[in-house]
DNA sequence: GCACTAATGTACGAACCGGTACGTTAGCTA
DNA sequence: TAGCTAACGTACCGGTTCGTACATTAGTGC
């Protein structure tokens, strides 16, 4: 990927499975990204990489399993991201915090990723539902999560009666939406939701939410 | 809309400009939903209106300016719906709260205009930006939160120091997400977050979230 | 009732695009 | 080094799809 190919073999087209297969991936996952499912141009993916669209049906079979294999190693990188996760040794407010600000940066650093997934949920997660690989993947997360949450809930700290699945739906759909909905939100409110200047803001701003929803007086219940 | 045609004119195709062009808008509407910009196909949209392709291009120029089109009129019935908001008789913690429901019922009955915001943002907000009527939308929700802020800043009922627009995007996260990302969501985490049975759980756990952000004790400050 | 135009229908073209038939070669193995 | 196969390239096909040229008619104004 840097300009390191010359000087390694002069000329005649070396074979590399893994290497071929690997360099589709990559551009397929930007050009869907970039024009979504039907907007994607299979002759475009194939024009990026070092070899020809013939490869991308020898190795995928079509555009549809293609598009699979790409959210399939998207949402390996993301759990692969959650198993680093290393926020336990915290007390119950600071663990959720931490993880909220790893939610934050972790969407903010995959704007690919957010892109195939809202494309994905315009297809009605077709894919996500025919793929095995995905409908096994679990989500380490969630454990971190519901573990956090015992912990708080016992000790009383946490008021809150919410479940690990619906506080990660809380805390993912602000990072979700502060990104994919970066554009509409900015042409029609004036304010661009991911400027750097504002993004300890917004950081800030989800932990202070879910804390305080965790935490909040329920008397009057 | 309702069979109420054949009886009306008994065969010749009756002339009425605003009725196709209406037709035209609905199905394309219908259509953009469904399939994305690009998945959308002119030939469908005009075989389910009781007209032509040609009345498409007649009418709007293109599939491009269809879509503005459409855009332009879904975001003109948000907005005035905005228009009948009637929440400021309300304390501010009240308002609130009811604002926050109202945007919930909202998205949760507009799923073809989530859709199409879903697909607007994967192009980046183009249509929107070239567009003088979305340009000068403006929002009324936007100044009603602005007074209720005001309000509640001042009496020191809330505490948070945020503005309309922030809080307007914190409300809209969790309802918009909650919709427009289901399907992988149900997909990866087996919980459909549209289910009826958990709507009240999730419109009161909203309200709950951003009235303990706003009021949340901050001594720790 | 005549003329004019807005509104509509039909038929078709040309480019695009996913997919494939067929041929070739690098590199490993025996 | 001969032979075999995984890996690769070229050229092309056929259906799809946006868009339009051309013909027609309903309704309106005079």
């Amino acid at each position: 990927m840097t300009s390191v190919e010359e000087p390694a073999r002069p000329r005649g087209r070396t074979r590399d499975a893994a290497r071929t297969r690997a360099e589709i991936l990559d551009m397929a996952t930007q050009e869907f990204a970039r024009a979504g499912y039907d907007g994607a141009r299979v002759d475009e993916i194939a024009a990026r990489t070092r070899t020809t669209k013939r490869m991308i049906y020898y190795y995928f079979g079509g555009k549809e399993q293609l598009f699979t294999a790409v959210l399939e190693r998207a949402y390996g990188v993301i759990r692969d991201a959650e198993q680093q996760l290393d926020v336990e040794h915290l007390d119950p407010v600071a663990a959720i915090r931490r993880l909220a600000e790893l939610t934050f940066d972790h969407h903010e650093q995959h704007l690919d990723f957010i892109r195939l997934v809202s494309i994905e949920n315009i297809h009605e997660a077709e894919h996500i539902v025919a793929s095995e690989k995905l409908a096994a993947i679990g989500s380490p997360a969630l454990d971190v999560i519901r573990r956090i949450l015992a912990a708080g809930q016992e000790s009383g700290l946490f008021t809150a009666d919410v479940d690990a699945v619906d506080l990660h739906a809380m805390i993912s759909s602000f990072c979700f939406f502060r990104v994919a909905n970066r554009h509409t939100f900015g042409a029609l409110f004036g304010r661009d939701l991911t400027d750097p200047a504002r993004r300890e803001h917004y950081r800030a701003m989800l932990g202070d939410m879910v804390i305080a929803y965790l935490t909040a007086d329920r008397a009057e219940d």
